[in-house]
DNA sequence: CTGTTAGCGCGTTCAG
DNA sequence: CTGAACGCGCTAACAG
């Protein structure tokens, strides 16, 4: 018999009493009554039957004794027991009330509206664990049963516990978000689409900004790992190889955004950056241009080294001259933009395009030109890429490399689902490759100036 | 004792063996070897010592003599259990070690890398309590017990279960934001402020979309209250007031945008439109525009009626005229303000100014006035609402009514966290009111036309 | 100050 | 097919 069972027979409460039944650090004369000494009075009221614990109390020096009436009428309610439920100390030691009682403050929680599988089950008459099998629809249970189950959990509107379920069964059925920045337009839409697949398949998602900050990201996959998520998509490009190892070895399974899976439980979706460079070079060539500047993103970001290396294939495909004054590098920003393109414009006056490594700078760049007083695109062509959602009300419409983000984000859900319906965790994960597509606006136009550099 | 308890004794299984330890539901000759005769197996291996199970069993009939060497050695491993430790079976009975034994499956998961309070506290050689109590920095703990408590969570790189903790504290230390639509950009902003509010407090957040659908709405709900959220921000517009009593009645404290919080735990922040839109009006009266036309967000959402109303207030302050035709409704998009501003130009040759509810919707209204041939704010300004990222790179700049979004977030968390601090949730919540100001871009100017209507 | 333990709500296993 | 019991990892209350 535990001490708190005792007590409760001591106080004569009915075992149905829900909740804890505790005693209050009821104060005496302003000193705490608590530990040793609110222990020893309840021994003191032990019964008979708990012989042994009273002998060993008594050869202690007999502490009973040493709590008069007077002293114990003393003792006062604590102010945050105020309002809470008074039991009369019922002590059957030779069925003698004793006259200590009402001043023990039994603070038995007013019964809770608990919403708990055992309410659903007292409701329907079974047990628990035919609630849960019929919540689960895992084994059979007989029709007229789950029924009632049924029943009785729309009755009482009953939710199950998240938290219990994922304690008790390993599984969350949360997925980890990890992207840089939710206000960067690019992101939006990632977000939104990975939900709705989430959701679609009755899993959460948890979202996690790194803002851009290593420091922010041990943050963001600390959250993760707390949470105990069923798996995580890394959308962000600043990625470090130590995280890799942190999930790898608690068995969650990766997505990452444009990188090669090289570890197992690690798949991956890509952006084919060739593909979508080439299409906008070409664009580019075939409007006549040949003198076309660039401006890339933090190049210790791989995306944007991709995009680089990209660019630069591309224009070797199509016979334009790399110089190096003609490539500079932003920060995905708008003001990298704007501030990159000042420098363009510095270090060449005869640049007749410029190709972004994304949107925000492209805007920022035209911004730039704007206010140099040069026109996009009668005097320059300006190239974006991601397509967000901005670029459509630029004036002129930003002419931008169109990265398909919403089947990004679906297929890295379904991915880290796939690990989820069984595939195995310790193989390499497959690698998903999506091709965006150029989407012509405004903001590029044919090369007036004749002056041509070479064939 | 258990069954269990006792086969882990009869199996000579040391106590420290982690996991579970199960019995294979073993084949025999194609027939599973399940229930009643299994366990009859295995009482028959009983130690003396449980004489009593043993006469029970043995007046029941004997079972244990009804399997014989031969079919016993005819059990066969499962699939699902191949690969899975076999333990020899140790029986005890009389000392003499059965045949039957290897027969008998015993798998015993591997001792997984367990990442509890108990391995911290093991390696740390102290209580688990005094490994969560160091944690939270709740009690004192000494200094040089927590030194070493530290030290072991930092060698094990233990994290603590978000899930447990949620379910044995009752707090979840999730907070719910349920926002329309993460693609819309007036939320970004918001979503990014709330998120930093509340990793500041070592909280978490988790987002829901309602994607403007009543039932999609009723499931994030759903969502909050499977999850135990410790407070909610609705900061999405098409509120049902039969949410309200649904948080109320779990004692989940709310936020609300723009509502006044008339029930017990609820409180609100809200924008002063009226001040906005005076802002925005006095700005056009003194620029001289008299004729101004507006294009509210759907009237059934009440901080659009808000908006609407606002514009009409500010505009009989400003002695300007009101016409029905002059008022058209969008949808808060694009799109809407695009068609409202075309509606708008059908019915009225004279404006020479437009107000919009938000800023998507004077996005689209430019795009209009556009591809009309009239030019902004040459020959039309236009003001929007929000002051949302875009707005400052649409050409021209838009001139627009900021709302304060980080502000109101960070509020709106903040109220959440007053309760969970300790504020009483049986109290009606505080209102905060954000006033908003006036952002002048390229979109409005002087008033060309002479032709006032009136003085 | 520190150790011990009940119990949070669920899924799961095993006895019948 | 159903019910009883255990354990997930942690916190909070209690014991010393």
């Amino acid at each position: 018999m535990n001490f708190s069972e005792l007590r409760r027979q001591l106080y004569g409460l009915p075992k149905c009493l829900f909740g804890r039944v505790q005693v209050a650090a009821a104060q005496c004369r302003g000193t705490a009554l608590h530990g040793g000494a609110h222990r020893r009075v309840l021994r003191s009221c032990l019964p008979k039957g708990n012989a042994e614990k009273q002998k060993e109390e008594r050869s202690r020096g007999g502490a009973a004794g040493r709590f008069s009436r007077a002293r114990i009428h003393g003792l006062t309610i604590a102010p945050r027991f105020a309002g809470w439920q008074c039991v009369p100390l019922k002590c059957t030691r030779e069925g003698k009330p004793r006259a200590i009682m009402p001043t023990i403050v039994v603070a038995s929680h007013p019964e809770p509206c608990r919403m708990n599988i055992t309410a659903v089950a007292r409701k329907a008459r079974v047990s628990t664990a035919t609630v849960s099998r019929t919540i689960n629809g895992s084994s059979s249970v007989q029709a007229g049963t789950a029924e009632r189950v049924r029943k009785a959990i729309a009755e009482l509107g009953f939710h199950p516990d998240i938290n219990a379920r994922a304690l008790g069964s390993g599984r969350s059925s949360l997925y980890g978000l990890i992207i840089s920045d939710i206000t960067n337009p690019f992101f939006p839409e990632l977000v939104k689409a990975f939900e709705d697949a989430a959701v679609a398949h009755h899993k959460e998602v948890l979202i996690a900004n790194t803002g851009y900050d290593p420091k922010r990201l041990d943050i963001c996959v600390k959250r993760m790992l707390q949470r105990k998520v069923d798996g995580v998509a890394i959308m962000t490009s600043e990625m470090d190889d130590a995280l890799l190892d942190v999930f790898q070895k608690r068995k969650i399974p990766l997505v990452l955004l444009d990188a090669h899976p090289a570890s197992p439980g690690v798949s991956s979706v890509r952006i084919d950056h060739s593909a979508g460079m080439l299409q906008a070079v070409q664009h580019l060539a075939e409007l006549g241009h040949t003198r076309i500047g660039f401006i890339s993103g933090p190049l210790n970001l791989p995306s944007a080294r991709e995009r680089h290396t990209a660019f630069q294939a591309a224009c070797k495909q199509f016979r334009i001259r790399l110089m190096p004054r003609r490539m500079t590098q932003g920060d995905h920003r708008v003001d990298g933009g704007y501030k990159a393109m000042q420098q363009l414009l510095q270090t060449n006056t005869d640049l007749t395009a410029v190709v972004c490594s994304n949107d925000l700078t492209a805007i920022g760049a035209m911004e730039m030109l704007f206010e140099s007083g040069l026109r996009v695109p009668e005097d320059i062509s300006v190239v974006g890429s991601d397509d967000i959602l901005l670029s459509a009300y630029t004036r002129p419409g930003l002419t931008t490399v169109n990265v398909p983000r919403e089947d990004l984000a679906g297929a890295a859900f379904r991915s880290l689902l796939s690990y989820t319906l069984g595939a195995d965790v310790n193989v390499v994960g497959q690698e998903h490759i999506f091709t965006p597509k150029l989407v012509c606006r405004g903001s590029t136009a044919a090369n007036a100036s004749r002056s041509d550099e070479e064939p």
